[in-house]
DNA sequence: TGGGTTTCTGACTATCAGGCGAAAACCTCG
DNA sequence: CGAGGTTTTCGCCTGATAGTCAGAAACCCA
């Protein structure tokens, strides 16, 4: 056990792990949200997540308080997003918080309590203290990461179709992409292979698709910014073979 | 006065407000650190910051401390870095520790404390508790951030030349970059514009260089990601001027 | 077997980063 | 005062990549 120390100058605040939870249902993104039985913001929707305690990290602690919710192991992503500290984010008294974020793949529906539920992230419920605003940084850390990272890993099943694939993107991002495109950008970025066997027959007919997967299941970043490379890295020799 | 309350149940935490704040003095990227006169850690260097009052954020928290350091209208941004929490990260007990990323522009010298002082970060000395491998997290926010934003506004002086800002940027990205290339790059961007009037010739003859600036003084995101974008902002009509 | 549907592939275009060299503008020295 | 050196600026070319589009491929159903 830890001790926790504190004196006059040196303050102590609770500190609580927030986690903003995203999956796409239903062609839609949706925030894990469980609704607040009593004062403050009773009937409000609030983020999964609960207080620090002394022997614990942020990160476990915020995955050992969604183990709670959700099977754990459908987590497949989550990483530290920003910490609030505004002195009255709640009224009972001062608290900091950290908000992570974590992603779900698709294809699983885990087991959730009866308080809690799915919300579409274009449609939140009445939210408490100032977690709509940090489902918004969530938003916008994830719209960013699709495009340069390979996080899509963390939403999709193991393995898709690329109509599948965009269908999550259009999903995530909120907007339209191509299929063609998005194929195109993935492979050439190597973060995309596909499997060599193919997806079983559409039943509205259809040539039958090919399925993909995510080369590496960690996060990589797919370094977008051309911009001020050193010149060095100019051919890419990665995969020099005859 | 805001109390703080604590529990069994929410135990509550110090909580420290860090600053890694970065400098391009003499064509190196530098990092304020101060000497720790006292165990633990005797002698190794620190990043300034301190504990959370009662009734601040942490950003106002770290731009509090900080002015106790260096004249705050030095500082051209500050931003959230990240959050560390590791519970044997201080070895006198249990503190939380947010950091954040400050810039200071280059044509200045602000007054240190004597305990204070500027060091390369590519030769940092020893550093204590977890702070060094913070001005890490700190670097590499800064490198990727120059590369699609227009933070440069913050290292660089109100008017200088292409070829100072080379020098800035070289600096803090480590690595060489051709001045051609970063004028045409920042110019087609439209962060950067000529101020029409042009620097007093060098000591060393040539050409006298002209004048530029940031466009806006905050920070603004160029969108590097041409991907997934959505296909109605193909052209860009912004200057739509005859 | 033909129509409909979905997926896949390749060709073409537009945009932007990076490299290179010539021209411009200034200095100093003989 | 002109020649040589230095620094900046500008234009042209190349290469890489995103975006569009159309046609071919592959499957289902009637």
């Amino acid at each position: 056990m830890v001790s926790v120390w504190s004196s006059p100058d040196r303050p102590a605040y609770p500190h609580q792990a927030l986690a903003v939870v995203l999956q796409v249902r239903e062609r839609r993104l949706h925030a894990m949200l469980w609704q607040r039985p009593n004062e403050p913001f009773a009937g409000a929707w609030a983020l999964p997540g609960g207080p620090l305690r002394p022997d614990e990290t942020l990160g476990a602690s915020v995955a050992r308080q969604l183990a709670a919710k959700v099977e754990v192991s459908h987590l497949g992503h989550l990483e530290q997003l920003e910490t609030r500290s505004d002195p009255g984010r709640d009224p009972r008294g001062r608290t900091v918080a950290t908000a992570y974020l974590g992603l779900v793949t698709t294809h699983v529906d885990p087991a959730l309590p009866d308080d809690t539920a799915w919300h579409p992230v274009d449609a939140l419920p009445p939210t408490a203290f100032d977690h709509g605003s940090i489902v918004g940084s969530a938003l916008a850390r994830l719209r960013s990461k699709l495009s340069y990272t390979n996080v899509g890993f963390a939403l999709a099943p193991p393995e898709f179709t690329v109509a599948e694939l965009r269908e999550l993107y259009v999903a995530a991002l909120g907007y339209d992409v191509t299929a063609t495109n998005l194929q195109r950008v993935l492979l050439r970025r190597g973060v995309l292979e596909p499997t060599g066997e193919q997806a079983p027959p559409g039943r509205a007919g259809g040539r039958p698709a090919a399925l993909y997967r995510f080369v590496t299941p960690e996060l990589s970043v797919t370094d977008p910014f051309a911009v001020f490379r050193p010149p060095a890295r100019r051919g890419r020799d990665d995969e020099a073979e005859a």
